[in-house]
Formats: structure tokens, C-alpha cells, sequence
DNA sequence: TATTGTTATACTCTATAACTATA
DNA sequence: TATAGTTATAGAGTATAACAATA
């Protein structure tokens, strides 16, 4: 199962238009995003998340989860976040370990005042080269690997090399 | 031209299925260039770029082109790359402003022992999902928005929000 | 014992601006 | 003047491990 084969240049080529786009596209959205409202890419995750929740309200481990962070990342985003007021931390009332988050008014702003050119920039950046057909088969392809990759990480079907 | 206008279901659901994916796969990749060979990820992007290269010498500007960072950001990773002995840097002969790099034995080998596993974890997180045709199409969608995006990044069509 | 979250620490990376040297 | 590269600096982000509190 285990195969050390190179990559076929197609594969290849998918690799690393993948990264290549994922990496202009990251460069791109986050400069806009500190342009127009002073956040970094995770803190906009943050918000855009709490915005998208149907209660606006999330914990602290929720966030970690959809995000990529460590659980300290969190916090510290979440504390330059709360610095800033734009989100407040409670403690939950059925679970008191857990931490609620919810945007604040202030935060409400920020994010109506970034996603106007966060769209402009994604349309620029990505869907602007790609017809109707070229996203549904993007999400469609994207949405396959992306659920593989969350099901279960078959750790024991990630092989580490074997130097010598 | 300059429509903000929410991205619909469709463009949201490719545009978040593509960083998803990307973050994903860019936490396995560098987890392990970690383990297999002490490698952060713009440091293998650097040896790969070497390896990739007819003459196997790229100067520090020719880096700094295909990777996204900036020059001094270059200069710092080639420098890690140097102490460790995995590359040299020396002036160039017909132009002696500019700095030839050259991937030594040693970090060919460091490079010999990643690939293999990275290999491996490109196909399990990334091409395991994926047929032939799948490859073939994303490579095909990408590669036409990454043409796009480095053809000309046409500034005066990147409209900043106007909070009014 | 397991889970939630924070803190302390230490490190990596990145960008900006000032600087040197060559073209 | 413009280009190639370095350096100094300073800040932001990240992870790890130890910790406290609740379940």
C-alpha cells in the first residue's frame, strides 16, 4: 500500500498549481483584509465564523476546530480580537469550562466594512478566470478531498520514510 | 466592473473548499518535512527549486521570484540553509551584484530523504481522492487562474472597499 | 480521568527601512 | 539611478508544556 513512487508530472502539476494558487490567493486576501479593516487572516476567520453560527455564538473549541489552530493560537486571537472589543468572551452557563464568544456590535462593523472587498478580491483573484461550470466542478472535486481529509486521518495510512 | 456583490453559494463553497484543502494539505506537507529532514516549507521550496533547475543555480532574486517571499525573507531562509551546510551562496562572475546558489551533496541527501514521505503525504491527503480525470481537471482550472494571477496583476482592477 | 481553556516561554518567520556595492 | 543583496529591528504568530478548573 505503501508506495515511494515519485509523483506522474501530472500529479504534479495539480500539486502545484494547488499551492501556487492557495498561496497568491492567502497573499491577496490577507493584504486586503488589513487594508480595510486591520485584521490578519485568522482573526477574520474568527469573525466570519461567529457571523456565519445561526446563535453568533461559539466556544472557544468550536473555533479551534474549523480553524486550524493550536488551542493557545485561539486564545491568542481570540485576546487581540477581545483587545479590540470586537468580540467578548463569557463564560458558558451549562458548561463552565467552556468560553463563549460572541462578535460585538464594533465587530459587526468591522467585518460589514471588510467583506465588500474581501468579495471584490476573491472574484478578482479566483473566480474571475473561472466560468459557471469551472466552480461547480471545482467545489465538487475540493469538497471530495476536503471530507477525506477530515473523516479520518487514517494515521496509520500516513507511511513516514524509512531513511535507510 | 467593480460589483460587491456577495459571492454566491456556489463561488463561496469553491472558495472555502480551496482554503480549506490548501491549509490542510500545507500542515501535513510541513508536518513532515519536520519529522523527515528538519525542513521548515520555505526552506524545501528553496532545495526543490535547486533540484528543479537545469543548471542546478539559481540566484537569490530568481528565488525570491517563484516563492512568494520577500527578498530579505530569502535571505534569511538561505541563511539557515547555509549553517546547515544544505546549500552555498557565491558571487556571481558576470554580474557580481547578484549571488548564485548551489544545492551542496548534503542537501541533496536532506532532500533525498523528504521526498519520499512527502511524496506520500501528497498522495494520501491530496491525490488518494482524486481520479485521473479529477487531476487532469484541476490542474487545468488552476493552472488558468494561476496564469491569470501572475499575467498581470492588474492593480486598477482591485477595487478597495470604499467605506463610504 | 478527561476536557476546556489559559499562560509562560521560546522560537520561527516576516516585513520594513536603511545600507552597501555593483551596473 | 536602478538593481542585488544584506542587516537591523521589531513585531506577529505559533507551538509546547505546564497549569487550573470543571465534568
Amino acid at each position: 500500500m505503501t508506495e515511494h513512487a515519485p509523483l506522474s508530472a501530472e500529479e504534479l502539476a495539480a500539486y502545484f498549481a494547488l499551492r501556487e494558487v492557495a498561496s497568491l490567493l492567502e497573499h491577496g486576501v490577507e493584504q486586503q483584509l488589513r487594508d480595510d479593516g486591520g485584521l490578519t487572516g485568522p482573526a477574520f476567520g474568527i469573525l466570519a465564523r461567529l457571523f456565519g453560527s445561526p446563535t453568533g455564538r461559539l466556544r472557544m473549541t468550536d473555533l479551534a476546530d474549523g480553524l486550524v489552530y493550536s488551542r493557545s493560537g485561539i486564545t491568542y486571537q481570540a485576546g487581540q480580537l477581545e483587545k479590540r472589543g470586537l468580540i467578548t468572551r463569557t463564560p458558558g452557563e451549562d458548561d463552565e469550562r467552556s468560553i463563549i464568544v460572541e462578535m460585538t456590535p464594533a465587530g459587526r462593523e468591522v467585518l460589514d466594512a471588510v467583506l465588500p472587498g474581501h468579495n471584490d478580491v476573491v472574484r478578482e483573484l479566483l473566480l474571475g478566470s473561472l466560468s459557471k461550470r469551472d466552480v461547480a466542478a471545482l467545489t465538487d472535486i475540493l469538497g471530495r478531498v476536503r471530507d477525506r481529509m477530515r473523516a479520518g486521518p487514517p494515521r496509520s495510512a500516513a507511511p513516514r520514510a524509512k531513511r535507510n
